[in-house]
DNA sequence: GTGGTCTAGACCACA
DNA sequence: GTGGTCTAGACCACG
C-alpha cells in the first residue's frame, strides 16, 4: 500500500481493514493484526494504526479484548457492508448522477463505460 | 450553499462556477461577480474566494483583467467540460465501479437506481 | 486543574469544557479557545486538547469553523445537558442505589449526608 | 459476568468477591473458589484472578494459606465493609452531589428516584 | 492565525 | 505480549 490519496492515511487503513472484512479475508470473530504489527507491515507509525482501530472500534466494526487484542466484531462484516453500501447509496450515487446530468452523460454510456472496465479487467 | 462537506471550500466554491458555466447561467467571455461581491454572497473570507478564482484561472477556466474583473475565458465552458469529464472517467468511474464489486451491486443494479432516480425528479 | 484522577487526561479536558457550557460560561454559538491556547493555559500537549474537541465534535457538543476555530454548538447546552443527565440517571444512580443495598444505607441517612455537605459548602 | 466496563477486569473480579462477601454467601474464614476455578468460571485468564486475590489480600479481605488456598479472612466481612464505605463516603458521594448540583438535582428529585427504583425491584 | 495529521519515542496498566 | 495515553515536534492545508 501507498499513501498517495489526499485522504487522512488513518482513514485509508480503516478501508484496508473493511476491504478485508468484505472480501472474506478476515471472518468475523477472528483477530486481526496487533497495532504494532499492522503498523511494521504498513511502514506506518503504530499511533496511526491505532487511530484506525480505534475509529473501526466506534463504528462497531471490531472490538477489543483487553491484552489479548482487536477481533473482528460478531456482525463485523454486516456492520461494513452496510457502512459501505449507505454510503454508496447516499453519497456516491447522488453525486455521480448529478456529475452525468451536468456532463450529459446518460444511462447507455455508463452502461458502455462498464462494459470495457469489465473488458479491462479480463486482460 | 453550506461548506459542510470536508471538501476545501475554496474548491466548494470553484465547483460552483464551473457548474454556472455549466449550465450557461455564466457565458463565454461574460464578467462574472468580484471577488468581493461573491465572499459577500456565500458568506465567506474574501481571500478563500480569491483563491477559487485563483484556481480557476490557473486551469484557464477563467481570465483577470486588470482593474476590471473576471471573466470566462473564451473557451471557459469546453475547458470546464473537459476537466470535468477527466476527473470523471479517471477517478470517479473506477472509485464506483470498485465500491460497486465490494458491494456485489451490478450494472442491472445501478441502472436501477437510476431510473428511480429519474422517478424521483419528475415530482 | 490538575490531572490526577484515574481518567485520561483528554477526557478530563473535555469535561472541563462541558462544565464551563453547563454554568453558562461559555454561551451558545461563543467561540472556545483555540487548541493551541487551551494547551498552553492548561499546560498540556496540543494534541492532547485536539483529542478532546475531536471528541467534543463528534458528541455535537462542539462544531469546528475551518480556520477559524471550535464554537460551541446550537444545541450545545442542551446536548451536553443530555448526555451528563442521561449519564448520571442510568450509570451513576443505579450504581449508588446498589452500593447502598451492599452497604446498608438507607434513604434517610442519604439525605443526612447531602445536608452535612450542605453545611460545609456554607462554610 | 462480561468484563466490559472500564475498570479493568482484576478489580471487577475483587468487586465481584467483596460483593460475595457481603452478601454473606462467603463466611468468615470459608475457603474461597481456587485461582484456576475462578478462572475457569469467570472465563478469564488465571493471571488476573491471581491479580485480584493478590490485592484483595493486600486489603486484608482474604488470606493465603500456602498449597491450601484462599480463605476470607477473620475480620473479612468488617473489611470489606469498612473499605467500601469509606469509598461510598469519601469518593462517590462528592463526585455524586457534585453532579447533582451541575445538572440541577435536588435532593427531592433523588428521593424520588429512590422511591421509584424500590418500586421497581418488588415487581 | 486556525485545525489536522503524522512521526518518534516514551511510559503505563493490563492479561 | 496487548492496547492506551501522552509528549515533543514537525509539516501541511486552509482561511
Amino acid at each position: 500500500m501507498d499513501f498517495t490519496a489526499d485522504k487522512p492515511i488513518y482513514l485509508q487503513i480503516a478501508d484496508y481493514v473493511c476491504e478485508r472484512i468484505l472480501l472474506h479475508h478476515w471472518l468475523q470473530a477472528e483477530k486481526i493484526p496487533s497495532v504494532r504489527e499492522l503498523a511494521v507491515s504498513l511502514s506506518v507509525n503504530p499511533n496511526t494504526v491505532q487511530r484506525s482501530y480505534a475509529w473501526l472500534e466506534e463504528m462497531n466494526v471490531i472490538i477489543m479484548q483487553r491484552g489479548v487484542g482487536y477481533f473482528v466484531s460478531k456482525h463485523g462484516l454486516a456492520r461494513v457492508f452496510q457502512l459501505k453500501k449507505q454510503a454508496f447509496l447516499e453519497d456516491d450515487l447522488p453525486k455521480l448522477f448529478y456529475q452525468m446530468d451536468l456532463l450529459g452523460i446518460n444511462i447507455k454510456e455508463l452502461n458502455q463505460f462498464y462494459k470495457v472496465r469489465g473488458e479491462h479487467e479480463k486482460k
